[in-house]
RNA sequence: GCCGAUGUAGCUCAGUGGUAGAGCAGCUGUUUCGUAAACAGCAGGUCGCGGGUUCGAUUCCCUUCAUCGGCUCCA
């Protein structure tokens, strides 16, 4: 690949745009809310945000009051200056006499704060936005910041406020909840245009309007928040992408395994989840002269106890079992998001039980695995993340070495794979380290997708062994992994990823059927028998009594990959009207043309 | 769960302190059509749920539920 030089969007002047744009708005929003206390206002990848804790509730018709103020502040051409305090102690008298602009003490409650987490060395800097009026008189907006920042507000001309939310000081759910105001800047008019319209279309995409569109899953208020009901197109996805990954599974000795949805709260206590993932799970079903039972919000303890439930030996390993497993979690109800979020959902579940020896190679198998199903789903733009344990954290269970063991081993296998990846902290399961694909919706945002994880605390919890080569009992290593990570959030992102037009393989309907008058009608019938049966085609006749004109727009709009068109013609030359999604009208073909095409796509 | 916003017909959206409209979809009839919306008529809503203010609430206020954006958390 040729390798050009691309500047980092870090040390861009977009960036330093940006980072202004916030100090403007935190200006802005000084004088408009009086004991205002600012926090923290970065550069973020799609514009900046200014975290504040303000006296009054900011609400989002008060946006183009800020905005307005804003823009009245940059043509004021203020001249934006470094300033670097010698010392700790001049930097606390400056934020506590200068960038507080005489509103007492109080208002830099964030900013002393900030100041201490400085490490030492560092250079204290700040940035002041300075200008003279007319009377002579001088004026500032002193902030503590790294920087850097453009030369002048005038430079910050083209930017809007977009959206206002709660969030944590220091991202702490446990911290006081600040305001954040998010914006965004361009340098140019035009810019700030091409990525407001952007967003526009990229909710087009969304895939809960398109799962509505397109009719392939709803929620009822009857069913419950975050419990999908999938719809015969959406379920026909459903299954092709399930059928392909058992034919994958089955080639690399996987074994399909099927368990059920509640389980004695035994095997939770067992497995230690009832400690680590209570607040995860739906209400337990207790009854003072019954057993409780518990919804599965995993699938791993029952196959643990498949494993179990014989005595195994080293030549049976590894032992791979799978199984398209639904599971419910109980998501806190601000979390939900159609399918990408949900309540209830189908993880492409499988546990595989290894010895120590053949843990790199079938985690290595595992990669391969995925490997091959990103490319079947046509899925480039992703990347992948070792999450790790969080060292403050209490919430993992197991010992120290051998999470040190499980890490390297993925470390390791990325590495043999070939596989691109960074080391997230505090993003491991809370059984073992894990790998993750993270992939972007069509907003932007981050979703974990497919995952391994390396698990050694579960097969010592239920005293897991195997017999080995030396006739003694060895404690076998478990990996779980889902490719997909799950059904619902894998269609829910390939939707948004393919705005909703499939590739031929995966498309709920492949074929559609459009007879232009009523006397085509038993001939379509007909052939929509041989593409169903003789060529194995999923096809859906629109013999409605429209115009061809409504058809060919209601089945576009259905995003079918192909339509053929029956008429006369066709009927005497036995040729059909073919029109593809793609490329639109592609004239009359021989039916055996157009099938071998069809083929030849799939 | 928390912060902000929204909730009117199946969908997209108007609208008002005196109990509601449009387009599309639906139904009926006419049209039988060659590559992105035929024509006409009809029907469809306890204005999310509950409470309050008021002579009167869909409209104002409160509560609650759901949804949307974000935070936290996760496949």
């Amino acid at each position: 690949m040729a390798a050009i030089a691309q500047e980092r969007y870090e040390d861009s002047y977009l960036y330093r745009l940006r980072h202004s744009a916030a100090h403007l708005m935190a200006q802005a929003l000084t004088e408009l809310y009086p004991g205002i206390k600012l926090a923290i206002g970065p550069p973020i990848e799609n514009g900046f945000y200014y975290d504040v804790d303000s006296p009054v509730v900011i609400r989002e018709e008060d946006l183009a009051k800020i905005e307005a103020r804003m823009k009245e502040l940059s043509k004021l051409d203020q001249r934006i200056v470094r300033m670097e305090a010698p010392d700790r102690e001049a930097a606390k008298k400056l934020i506590l006499e200068e960038t507080t602009l005489g509103q007492g003490p109080e208002v830099a409650e964030y900013k002393l704060l900030l100041l201490e987490a400085v490490p030492d060395g560092e250079t204290i800097s700040f940035y002041d936005q300075q200008r003279t009026d007319r009377e002579g008189k001088f004026h500032r907006f002193l902030d503590l910041c790294r920087g850097p920042h453009v030369d002048s507000t005038k430079e910050i001309k083209h930017f809007k406020l977009m959206n206002l939310a709660g969030a944590y000081w220091r991202g702490d759910a446990k911290n006081k909840q600040l305001t954040r105001i998010y914006g965004t800047a361009f340098e140019t008019k035009e810019e700030l245009e091409t990525h407001l319209h952007n967003l526009e279309e990229a909710r087009k995409r969304d895939h809960r309007i398109l799962g509505r569109e397109l009719g392939l899953f709803m929620f009822s208020p009857r069913v419950g928040p975050g419990l999908p009901l999938w719809l015969p197109k959406g379920a026909v996805l459903r299954d092709t992408m399930v059928t392909f990954l058992k034919e994958e599974q089955l080639k690399r000795g996987y074994e399909p395994v099927v368990t059920p949805s509640i389980a004695s709260i035994k095997l939770y206590e067992k497995s230690g989840h009832i400690i680590a993932y209570r607040d995860k799970m739906f209400p337990f079903m207790e009854d003072e002269e019954r057993e409780t039972y518990i919804l599965k919000p995993m699938n791993c303890p029952f196959h643990i106890e498949i494993y179990a439930s014989q005595m195994r030996s080293y030549r049976d390993l590894p032992v791979r079992y799978a199984e398209f497993g639904t599971v419910h979690r109980y998501e806190q109800s601000g979390e939900v998001t159609g399918i990408l979020r949900a309540r209830g959902f189908t993880q492409d579940d499988a546990h595989l039980f290894v010895t120590k020896d053949q843990l790199i190679d079938e985690f290595i198998g595992v990669v391969d695995l995925m490997k091959t199903v990103l490319d079947k789903l046509g899925l480039k733009d992703f990347r992948a993340r070792v999450g790790t344990k969080d060292p403050l954290s209490d919430k993992y269970v197991g010992h120290d070495e051998n999470w040190v063991a499980a890490t390297e081993a993925i470390e390791k296998a990325c590495q043999t794979m070939g596989v691109d990846y960074f080391v997230s902290p505090g993003d491991a399961a809370f059984y073992g380290p894990k790998l993750d694909l993270i992939i972007k919706d069509a907003l932007g945002r981050d979703w974990q997708m497919g995952t391994v994880q390396v698990d050694y605390n579960l097969p010592e919890r239920f005293e897991l062994e195997y017999i080995g080569e030396d006739s003694k009992p060895h404690r076998p290593i478990m990996i779980h992994r889902a490719p997909f990570g799950s059904l619902e959030r894998m269609i829910g992102l390939l939707t948004e990823q393919y705005a909703g037009a499939f590739p031929l393989w995966l498309a709920p309907v492949q074929i559609a059927i459009l007879p232009i008058a009523d006397r085509h009608a038993e001939y379509a019938a007909e052939l929509k028998v041989r593409f169903r049966d003789e060529f194995k085609l999923r096809v859906h006749l629109d013999d409605r009594r429209e115009t061809l004109g409504k058809k060919i727009r209601d089945t576009q709009m259905q995003k079918v990959p192909y339509m053929v068109i029956i008429g006369d013609r066709d009927i005497e030359q036995g040729t059909v009207g073919v029109r593809s999604r793609e490329e639109g009208d592609l004239g009359a073909m021989s039916l055996d043309a157009f099938i071998e095409r069809v083929k030849s796509e799939l």
